[in-house]
DNA sequence: AGAATATATGCGGAAATGCGCATTTAGTGA
DNA sequence: TCACTAAATGCGCATTTCCGCATATATTCT
């Protein structure tokens, strides 16, 4: 029952959500989900520690890029239908439909777009 | 989303998944509750007001008593889903087995039958 | 109306959570 | 090896959550 407490506590916050509902599209980096959801470089890498830990995401190495992903092969079977639910029942949400928009945009070149306003 | 990270929470705290699974096997009273999960009367009721306003629940009175339910026709359909993952995929755990177990034997006394020492 | 009982709630304190700042860690290329 | 950059993390603080105690509210019975 922990486990499931760790996946739902996971998803009850609003960063999450939107992190989640991100990776939902694709594969990210810690930069560009910085970018698509507009947050800071710590908020972004930390709510992706935290579905990581309750086992959602995996993640793996691309050189000075670590791309977090949805963890459909090793997530429990509840994190799966979870995953499902989230796919099949979109969320209807205007920032939502922001964030996928601006994950278009988003490029692969780490914090440092947002500090030196290289936008 | 508020709605949907509302809804997430209400089922990330292991007393409110404990009550929600006795939910259930049936409707219940907060006595019953109390004497199923083994908690205090304020803890019982708070956490059945938590779930009910996350829109899980539904509660019809029946003299001195007020009667909780999983409210499966007004719940939202991110709800219906939720129930219906937890009904067709329940959490193994020795915990969520022994509170249904203890409802059995729960009788619709109030609170009384723990302050009191009447059990 | 008054007593008894089931449930709800205001208040306060302890614990957990979210996150910014500063710094560390890890990988790349010169 | 050194400079550079992406991501992770220790610390501290503000906010939120959980829940017990005491009390209020709602309903029934006499």
């Amino acid at each position: 029952m922990r486990d499931f407490v760790q996946l739902m506590k996971a998803l009850s916050d609003e960063t999450r959500l939107r992190i989640f509902n991100l990776l939902l599209e694709r594969e990210c980096c810690v930069c560009e989900v910085m970018q698509a959801l507009d947050i800071s470089q710590t908020r972004a890498s930390r709510n992706l520690g935290i579905l990581q830990n309750a086992g959602l995401l995996k993640t793996r190495r691309n050189g000075l890029w670590v791309l977090y992903s949805i963890d459909r092969q090793t997530a429990n079977r509840h994190a799966r239908h979870l995953a499902r639910l989230l796919q099949d029942h979109p969320i209807e949400n205007e920032t939502l439909n922001g964030d996928r928009r601006r994950l278009k945009q988003a490029r692969r070149i780490g914090p440092g777009c947002v500090t030196k306003n290289i936008k």
